[in-house]
DNA sequence: CTCGCCGTGTGATAAATATCACGTTCCAAT
DNA sequence: ATTGGAACGTGATATTTATCACACGGCGAG
């Protein structure tokens, strides 16, 4: 039972239609997570499809000596697609998921997922589109890191950010090194030049992305 | 009308049961195409869920400049997850996929995927296997370039060749320098290191794969 | 046969990035 | 107000990878 009626959710998530809303008001569980707080972890075993009301889940990868990559964000009206690929018994998928604001979610129990897909077609093209996305944006990263410089890596890195998180960006070179893979220092000196031409502004612990198109 | 009849479905494709294969066999169609045609390319519009049923499809990414990625392999009882997720106009979506050997596909026309989805357990199950199976190898991909230098990632891009293609592998290193966007230069002195290691052994035109664990 | 191209080997150099070593500045806790 | 730590700036250097230049050998077309 989610804390959300079924038109609520259809606001939030424009792809349900009402059978389907109805039918997720009443199997759904709705859970908070506190901002910090670990939504998926390496080897994890799912029971849940979650899905984001609201908040900000931060996706990312781990390698082996605890380097980290950026992947994505997940906000309101996302849905979790690795959570979905549900039955996997995630073998070595080094992959977590922490929320970066308070988040609530919808968690699906897996047992439905069967019902949902016979009977509501709503509940399809929305997984199917949850992938698609999430493919996509993995693609782009791939194209990022396997074809791009650090200076143009960062300047995406720092417009996704700021597509997110609006154009202040809480965020310290050291942060933003990690998220990347690279150096604080690599950082700090790519941020000065990207000053120079007005496209940053800084500040200490924050930077202002000073890009226009933004959506 | 499929050239295969329902069991020998089943037999490529395990996941299948008799009603889907029975399905798939009345209204996909079979078709061949020649070694170096090309499946899937950017801006492209599908209109068919494509099934590998022999042969082998080699996706990449294309860079901006003509610069190439490898991904992946398709092959006999494998999926295209992208034409899967079809109604995609697929943007910008540069990614190619070509035959490198003469491949054996079964298409499904688009407006079959809501009966699928709807009426046979059996077919969602195997698309959400492919797009895990797809996306967890994405996941791996980044890894590698996120994370590796040359040389692991060199290591890595011929055991999963050598994988599908044998231990003999029919490649040039100036063929192995585009699919993992390096230079010709890089791939010789590597493999020059590999072959000291006998990890590899080199022949004009070839190259020798002398690790085990295969599979 | 031989000519020329393609695949390969290798040194020298350049460019990109990472690492090291410090210095500075700001803030917060005492 | 003092101080210790975290964030940031920056030069020097190391490492990794790309690029340039050129040489060699095999093999196929004529």
């Amino acid at each position: 039972m989610t804390t959300l009626n079924p038109k609520e959710l259809i606001g939030i998530f424009p792809l349900f239609d009402l059978p389907l809303a109805t039918f997720l008001h009443e199997h759904g569980e709705s859970k908070t997570f506190e901002q910090g707080s670990v939504l998926m972890k390496p080897g994890q075993f799912f029971k849940y499809a979650m899905l984001i009301v609201s908040g900000r889940v931060k996706l990312y990868r781990e390698g082996e000596d605890g380097e980290e990559f950026f992947m994505y964000f997940l906000e309101s009206g996302n849905a979790c697609a690795l959570s979905m690929m549900c039955m996997a018994r995630s073998q070595t998928s080094t992959i977590m998921a922490v929320a970066v604001e308070e988040t609530e979610v919808i968690m699906i129990p897996i047992q439905h997922m069967d019902t949902l897909m016979k009977n509501y077609s709503a509940w399809y093209h929305f997984v199917i589109e949850t992938y698609r996305n999430r493919f996509e944006e993995l693609l782009t990263v791939v194209d990022q890191i396997a074809f791009k410089n650090m200076d143009e890596r960062l300047e995406w890195y720092l417009k996704r950010q700021a597509k997110s998180l609006g154009k202040t960006l809480p965020l310290t070179h050291q942060q933003i090194a990690h998220d990347i893979n690279s150096s604080r220092e690599v950082v700090s000196r790519l941020l000065k030049k990207m000053e120079k031409t007005g496209l940053v502004a800084m500040e200490r612990n924050s930077i202002v992305w000073m890009g226009e198109e933004l959506e």
